[in-house]
DNA sequence: TAAAATCAATACTGATCTAGTATTGATTTG
DNA sequence: CAAATCAATACTAGATCAGTATTGATTTTA
C-alpha cells in the first residue's frame, strides 16, 4: 500500500548516489551506469530535479550535474515532490480537488490532517540519512522520530 | 505524490462512517447510500474488509455489517493494507522483490527503513482519530507525534 | 417450506496512468 | 567549426485500477 512511482524511487538513487561525492560533476551517461538506469530515464529525471533547483547543470563538453546543496540539506520530501508533484496521499488532498462527494463526504477535513503528518516525516528524512541508514532499523526510526517531536512538541524533548 | 489507491480511500470513508454508530448493524445498500459509493464497489470492499477481520457481517435478512472492534483499535494502516495489501513504498520493500537492481542497489537496505517509519506512522492513527480531526491541523499532528514519541522515546515524553 | 433479503465470490472490461523511448534542438568547450 | 553535453517535446506499449455484471450461498420470515 502507498506506494511511490518507480520515477521517484530513482531519484533517490541518483541524488544518494550523488551525495556520495557532492563536489564532483557528473554527466548522465555516468549517472546511468552508477545507478543502472536507462540513460533516457535518467534524462528525465535530470531534467525534474534540475528545475525543482535540488542540482545544478553545467553545459558543455566536461559538463555535468552536482547536487544544488549539501546532502544534508536535501529532504526525501524534496525529491519526491520534484517528480511527483504536490503530495496528495487522496484526491480530496489535491489542490484540483475534483472529488463529487466534496460538501458531502466526510473524510474530507481529515485526509489533508494525514497528508500533512506523512508530509512532515518525509521532510525531515535527508539524503545524507538515506545514505546511513541500513543496520537497526529500531534506531533510525527513533532518530527520525526525535526530529518530529523536537519540531512539534519542544519542551518534552527539551528535558529529555 | 505518494498516493494511496482510491479504493482504500474509499474503504476509510466506509468504515469512518460506520464508526459513527459502531453497534448498528447497516446492511450495503444502506452503507453505498450514506457513502454516496457505488453498491457494487461497496460490495468488494466489505469483502476485503471482512477477510482483514475489521468488520463482522451478519447473512441473511435483516443482515448487514459491523465494526468488529471499537474505532480506537482500528488503525489507518489496517483498513489501508486490507485493501491494497502489505505496505511497501518501492518494490524492493516488497516481499516479492524482483528489482533487478538487487545486491548492486545502494539503497536497498534503505527504503525499508523508510518504508517501516511512515508505516509506523499510519498504525498510530486510528479511525476514530480520523473522524476528529479537523479544525488544527498543527494540533492534530502534535497529538500523534506524542503517541509515537511514546513508543520510540520514552524518557522524553514521560518528563514532558 | 418457499420466497425474499442479504452476503460471498469470481470474472470481465474499459480507461487511466506510467514507465520507457526516440528525436530534435540549444549551449559550451577546444 | 566540431564534438560533447545538457534541454525539451512528443510518442508508445504495457500495466494497473476502478468499476461492473453475474452467479452462488446463507439466513430470516411468513
Amino acid at each position: 500500500m502507498m506506494k511511490i512511482g518507480k520515477m521517484a524511487d530513482y531519484a533517490l538513487v541518483i541524488t544518494i548516489r550523488m551525495a556520495k561525492q557532492p563536489t564532483l560533476l557528473k554527466n548522465m551517461e555516468q549517472l546511468a551506469s552508477a545507478t543502472q538506469l536507462p540513460l533516457a530515464t535518467v534524462r528525465k529525471l535530470m531534467r525534474l530535479l534540475l528545475n525543482a533547483g535540488l542540482v545544478r547543470s553545467v553545459r558543455g563538453a566536461k559538463g555535468g550535474y552536482q547536487l544544488a546543496r549539501l546532502p544534508e540539506m536535501i529532504s526525501v520530501a524534496q525529491v519526491v515532490r520534484a517528480v511527483e508533484g504536490p503530495m496528495a496521499i487522496t484526491e480530496c488532498c489535491d489542490d484540483l480537488g475534483d472529488c463529487e462527494l466534496s460538501g458531502d463526504c466526510e473524510v474530507e477535513s481529515h485526509m489533508p490532517t494525514l497528508n500533512a503528518l506523512l508530509e512532515q516525516v518525509l521532510a525531515v528524512v535527508t539524503l545524507s540519512d538515506l545514505g546511513q541508514m541500513s543496520a537497526g532499523v529500531h534506531h533510525n526510526v527513533e532518530t527520525i522520530v526525535s526530529r518530529l517531536a523536537l519540531n512539534y512538541i519542544p519542551q518534552a524533548v527539551a528535558r529529555g
